[in-house]
DNA sequence: AATATAAAAATTGGATACAAAAATGGGTAA
DNA sequence: TTACCCATTTTTGTATCCAATTTTTATATT
């Protein structure tokens, strides 16, 4: 445990660890429930126990983490009923955050997000995570409501982690992709009502799905 | 700095002294702002530097303070387009609580919400937040979404620091209560989508109220 | 006199050290 | 054999210490 060789510099160590254990986390590398002990983090970062400490309150927060008292910091375990939050939040958010936007929606913006789905629709399923939370705040981002997109995205990450529990849902992206092109439409004709009204669709849709599968795939709690 | 008499008991430190510190902030007794230096707060809070820092993190997380690098904490800067979308979001999420925990609502809780309400009209302004806010709750928790009730509790928070600015606005309230009086009335129908109309503008209004109070009142940034 | 620059002070981020709490395991008694 | 209790070990929470960075202050130069 001696030498320090990589980095004793500058700046904000918890933020790197965060990022890392949070890539860990959502992947499922790391699994639900398992504890995450600070000594052993810190080697692994090649850190000391204090930004270890840091990044776990951070992803406590996003609720990606569970800090017991004095009982050590585990993955949080992942449960139907909070998958069904999730997902009733995004609607909630999401819907908000594309009726803000669309005023402000330029062909330009519409454009990348056409090519972003084109892109989605011709990867595969490792990728299609990334493309689509892409996809989405391309149409979001012109809200500029940073709150409220950080929000989002924090839901879309506690989100990912059901996901990869079904993969197998090559099933569902067809309809997710038709879903998506409709959405366009309607942006292009910035219709706010009806771009919301399919968005909220789709979102409850899939995690409606999302809910069935995980609640014979988990045991309770 | 000798004698650290009280603590070195057990537990969280940091919870405590980040309750202290968030009272402190929405309640205006530390201006938005104002920095916060840690060894200042540890002396201040009886502790060390440590737990001061943990709960710098949490209240960052919250929203009440910023943390720019290697620069100390700061309480966080009041921004009327913060305000607004803190509000926005109030909408969206509070009618979804609503929504969901109107089917649920029994007339006993209803009753204790007239019953908070009642005290509400009766108390003067400063426990009109605190009754306020219980009054919301009231009707959300049959939600039972944790989640959503947590974060509704959060943006609340961030929200009471600017209402604490606009202070006077007693003009408002009178308004507000007959909002809630109409609120309990559409609940007491078990009228869901009534309920949430009602929620929606209540909430709007009272936010585009103070916005426009707040940009009057504060420069730029 | 104003500005740029460099030294000094203050303050944070990170590492190590120590104490209290929880988990573990072994032994003993029923 | 099983249940319970106490000592040991692990692990967390807190305090202190050190290094690095930022801010302040003083000085010199134009």
């Amino acid at each position: 445990m001696a030498e320090r060789t990589a980095a004793k510099r500058t700046g904000d160590q918890a933020i790197r660890v965060a990022d890392a254990l949070r890539e860990k986390i959502i992947s499922g590398e790391l699994k639900p429930g398992e504890p995450l002990r600070q000594e052993r983090l810190a080697v692994l970062f090649e850190t000391s126990r204090m930004p270890v400490r840091d990044a776990l309150r951070l992803l406590e927060a996003e609720g990606l983490v569970q800090m017991p008292q004095n009982r050590g910091a585990i993955v949080a375990p992942l449960d139907p009923e909070e998958f069904r939050e999730v997902y009733e939040m995004r609607a909630a958010l999401e819907t908000l955050a594309l009726r803000l936007a669309i005023p402000e929606l330029t062909n330009s913006q519409i454009d990348r997000a056409v090519a972003i789905q084109d892109k989605a629709e011709a990867s595969d399923l490792e990728h299609f995570g990334a493309l689509n939370k892409a996809f989405h705040f391309a149409l979001y981002e012109p809200c500029a409501r940073p709150r409220l997109l950080a929000q989002i995205a924090a839901l879309n990450e506690t989100g990912d982690r059901y996901l990869r529990l079904a993969a197998a849902q090559l099933d569902y992206t067809r309809r997710s992709h038709q879903e998506h092109r409709d959405l366009l439409e309607a942006c292009r004709r910035r219709d706010g009502a009806e771009a919301c009204e399919i968005l909220r669709c789709h979102i409850e849709a899939a995690g409606e799905a999302l809910v069935d599968r995980l609640t014979v795939r988990l045991p309770g709690s």
